[in-house]
DNA sequence: AGAAGCTACTGAACTATTTGAATAGGTGTG
DNA sequence: CACACCTATTCAAATAGTTCAGTAGCTTCT
């Protein structure tokens, strides 16, 4: 129910096609709300038959003919309204990662590290990413200039959401780490290590 | 796929009936695979057709009977095999309240504001729930004791991972509320407060 | 005494999401 | 020139997840 909102929002940035729109979801959206090309190109569909967004056929010269979307009075209204509701659903964290963290004791360490160091560098590379990002939104002002006057805050705000969140994914994998290290040689009532 | 995986995980605790898994999902494993009982219960009515659990019925005094499911070595042979896989699926984070933040500059402020506060109060929340979990989990020791010497530190570990993730939640909260904060009386060239 | 709510589970219908493939021309690399 | 990959979209099928309702006895509050 909220891909239709999470769309509409993705739209506040300017018209887009379904192609683009999935480009969008793949690096800043997919952030909070992923969704697939398919689950793009059906949304997109009824929201325009609702009278959500338009679409206008673009022909292009050396690419496929693309239609653009863009957001209607009708939808700016819908999506204003959603977004000073109350929110029903919290947060839903879907991660097979963490499962296997949680069932990591039956599980040969060797492995178990090689899980986490790639979980770390994925983060990190995710940070890199979103780093650019925010470097680009920002255009050259500082943070509290761009947070005080920038039109829109929104979109850096969630930005800086994801910038946290992927950080405090790579600490906690770096404590993971540390913690693994320190069972390597089970401690025996002094302490000694054995090879 | 993983709901499979997530179910043998909260079984490597010890045996639990469908209702109180329900239970458990809702307050430690939902941090990272939610599922309603229906999920469950059919999940298990699988599992257990593939004989990674087994079954016993226990008749109650004052209760339904119950049905306490518990891992077979079968099952503990596929959930190690699974945690020691490559991780295929990347995080999926869905957040209604991020797409409302995502579009918050259409919106009255104070309504935004109280969506903030609401969500800060219930990270909060489920941050003190968490905690009271932790303190059960180390039993007096210290965390570095425990992460050194427990049998299993998975459990721990995930739990850790939904602390820090709460905390930086209410800190991101905290954050926003600041930048309302300083947009209420928008900056004129010379910065005068209006009111 | 009546209402609400908990334990414990089942069923059916529905919506959402994922996966795989197909179409069709264009660009870039060796 | 073969091959892989990019733009741009659509279709079909399978799997996963949500919602609503119902059964049935018990406890707790008013």
């Amino acid at each position: 129910m909220s891909l239709k909102y999470a769309v509409l929002a993705a739209l506040l940035e300017g018209e887009a096609s379904g192609y683009e729109l999935s480009k969008v979801f793949d690096v800043s959206l997919a952030n909070f709300w992923p969704a697939t090309p398919q689950q793009l190109y059906r949304e997109l569909e009824r929201l325009a038959g609702d009278g959500l967004i338009e679409a206008r056929t673009v022909p292009q010269e050396r690419r496929p003919t693309k239609r653009l979307f863009s957001l209607t009075e009708a939808g700016r209204e819908q999506l204003g309204d959603f977004a000073a509701e109350p929110t029903r659903r919290p947060t839903a964290v879907r991660d097979e990662f963490l499962i296997k963290m949680q069932a990591m004791d039956g599980v040969d360490p060797a492995a178990v590290r090689a899980l986490v160091e790639e979980r770390r560098a994925w983060a990190l590379g995710k940070l890199a990413r979103y780093e650019r990002v925010r470097e680009r939104l920002l255009d050259g002002r500082t943070e509290q200039e761009h947070l005080r006057e920038a039109d829109r805050v929104g979109p850096y705000l969630t930005l800086a959401a994801g910038i946290a969140f992927e950080r405090e994914n790579a600490r906690w994998c770096e404590h993971v780490l540390t913690v693994l290290d320190g069972r390597r040689t089970p401690a025996g009532p002094a302490g000694q290590p054995l090879g």
